[in-house]
DNA sequence: AACAGGATTCAGAGAATTTTGAAGCCTCTG
DNA sequence: CAGAGGCTTCAAAATTCTCTGAATCCTGTT
């Protein structure tokens, strides 16, 4: 029965896949790649072990990427009575939460244009220019909370 | 009259603080540079050597930085009768672009999450993993898109 | 309280990415 | 159609980022 082989080989390459994709845009390689091989895992946690293993980076690898992940709310210990090595575990809702963390950027660029507007008034060449960004921003702010909102409600509604 | 120099100094210090976040995000560095210097220019337009000058970069770096920026319609060329320079200048309705160019992360998302579906079905681990992965990311495309829109709308309404 | 198993840290090696600078190319102009 | 100006390209240099692996720290067990 190798069908269960070949299936486990399919969906490592797909994690492995879209670790690289995450990469391309920005985050860290190991770090990418431990949370691909959470979310794609066939278990329902992993320990720093079994993810060195899997891999085949190194403790301080992973240790460092799980120190990424567990602040952004992407992946969380899991409780493991009887067993003294952590579990990691690919966090529920955890696109929700990447995604709201995301709106930090959203506020970097709306305070970026409020700064620059802080010294030139709207009715200069960049006024103009950070006005329309300052309104796309503080509009996008708003909305995108709310969006994340509506999703979750759908979500669970959905559930039942 | 040095009140003048005083705002264009805190002009640029705001823009490249900008760009220091943007380089974090996994924009390069000097593309950063260049696109935020454009948006808080004092000027219409700036010219390669212009950018140069001002961020003391080389001029394969601006063409680099340029090649980037053209086509995800942050920048456009502008015409500059009577000058032999390309001028660059900062796109009119950039950031929606740009948001919408973000959403093809979007759609990896929900590729991934639809790759590992079709090895493993909804109701093993991963499958109820990937199926809120799919969920979300579905959901998400489609309101991102609409939202780009009914800002437009929005700013373009209150520009009269 | 000493030990053992495991997690974390961090300096240094190594890899990857960026930038430079100069050569080459293209396009206007006279 | 020769020349000048300016843009692009690209190999090499520089910088930056990332990973490793060993030392250290922490925590629960005997």
């Amino acid at each position: 029965m190798d069908e269960m082989d070949e299936k486990d080989a399919q969906l490592r390459e797909a994690a492995e896949r879209l670790a690289l994709t995450l990469s391309e845009s920005g985050m860290q390689k190991a770090t990418a790649r431990v949370m691909t091989a959470l979310l794609f895992s066939r278990h329902e946690t992993m320990t720093a072990a079994d993810l060195c293993q899997e891999l085949q980076i190194s403790t301080g690898a992973v240790s460092g990427a799980v120190k990424q992940l567990i602040p952004t709310g992407i992946v969380e210990r899991a409780p493991a009575p009887g067993s003294r090595r952590d579990h990691y575990r690919f966090r529920e809702h955890a696109w929700a939460t990447l995604m709201g963390k995301q709106n930090a950027l959203l506020d970097s660029m709306w305070d970026a244009a409020s700064e620059g507007l802080k010294v030139v008034g709207k009715d200069s060449a960049p006024g103009r220019r950070l006005d329309e960004m300052q309104h796309f921003y503080g509009f996008m702010q708003r909305e995108m909370a709310a969006l994340i909102d509506k999703w979750l409600e759908q979500y669970e509604a959905g559930q039942d």
